[in-house]
DNA sequence: GACAGTAGGTTACCGCGGGTAACACCATTG
DNA sequence: CAATGGTGTTACCCGCGGTAACCTACTGTC
């Protein structure tokens, strides 16, 4: 039976996956295409033009990856166990998925400010993820709006810079980066 | 008289800037070229490729900007004084020169790590400098070698990040960036 | 002065990426 | 039996990075 729109959309996000799994951030449309057994009109009638099947593609994980750190930002055990919960998040996230990684990471880059807010990328949206944890975190009431955002922004870039650097160090183990980098903030967060 | 090849070279990353600053990441070698009143088979021949281009570009204007930021690392006045200078020289830089900025960030995140070291990202160096600075630093003495590399690395992505954000939110004035990052990072280097 | 060599430049092309127009193949539905 | 619409394809356009081949004008040398 014929599959619905969504499904095929579903199968198309799924085969792009595929290949930026192998290829990163070299992940072409004729690639994809390719890999879906179809021709590259049908995926720009499925998704416009590359910014939308980066956004499809970018909105999957950036959701799972969002989810892994909302529910760091909620572990229990105070802010120290959160913080490092929520640095632990995210570079396990690119361990598991480099090319994934790199690929988001890059395309948020690359992508031009289209209607500003709706492509926002990458870094951005878990910077923004990152403010509104710390405007609910219990030892943090009260802080200042602005610096809120402001630090949201900055660690966001932190652990994303580090990450970066330590794809190309792994010898140095998670668990000290995380460490390392969670001991730098902790001490900041103690302005309140 | 006929210019030497040195003087020619220069003439053309002149050009090439001046593209640079009109079109931001969307300089392209035929757009440079046409500023330069030349074709490009001659860009070709004094760079390469547009990777030697682009570290000609990025040489210049990395080192002027780490010019300044060394500068800020030897601020006298103790180190929230040296912390709040650095800062600011990076932002002040990128807020005077944001189509240059952009263009370094985004040729960095785009060009695949040829030799490792060649290259090196923008924000890479960035951080390479941080971390002598933070060695050097009479106050954090005896620092340990991984957290130092570790701990700049991340702040290069921390400034990088927030100046990406501060770029789209010119509202909030420069030194409450500067201030608000600078106090994140004091009270994290008092640990050490 | 005629000639070769070479530096400096150009035209015209290749391959590939993103993106699209136009056409072909069914199926349904009046 | 049209006519209609969805699904697919082929074949193309443009611009980019990059290069081969050629053209030209200035130099030195016999």
């Amino acid at each position: 039976m014929a599959p619905s729109v969504l499904e095929r959309r579903a199968g198309l996000l799924e085969a792009a996956d595929r290949v930026v799994q192998r290829e990163g951030p070299a992940a072409s449309m004729n690639l994809i295409a390719a890999e879906a057994g179809i021709t590259k009109p049908i995926l720009y009638r499925h998704f416009g033009d590359k910014g939308g099947l980066y956004r499809a593609l970018a909105a999957r994980h950036t959701e799972a990856l969002l989810e892994r750190l909302r529910a760091a930002l909620l572990t229990r055990g105070g802010l120290a166990a959160r913080t490092r919960a929520t640095v632990d998040a995210y570079l396990a996230a690119i361990e598991e998925r480099p090319q994934v990684y790199r690929f988001l990471v890059q395309r948020a880059a690359v992508e031009e400010p289209d209607v500003r807010g709706d492509v926002e990328g990458f870094v951005r949206r878990f910077g923004d993820e990152l403010a509104a944890g710390i405007r609910s975190e219990p030892s943090l009431q009260g802080i200042d709006e602005t610096r809120a955002t402001v630090w949201a922004q900055g660690i966001a870039g932190m652990v994303q810079a580090t990450g970066d650097w330590w794809l190309d160090h792994p010898e140095v183990p998670r668990a000290t980066v995380v460490e390392e980098l969670s001991a730098l903030l902790l001490a900041g967060f103690d302005l309140r």
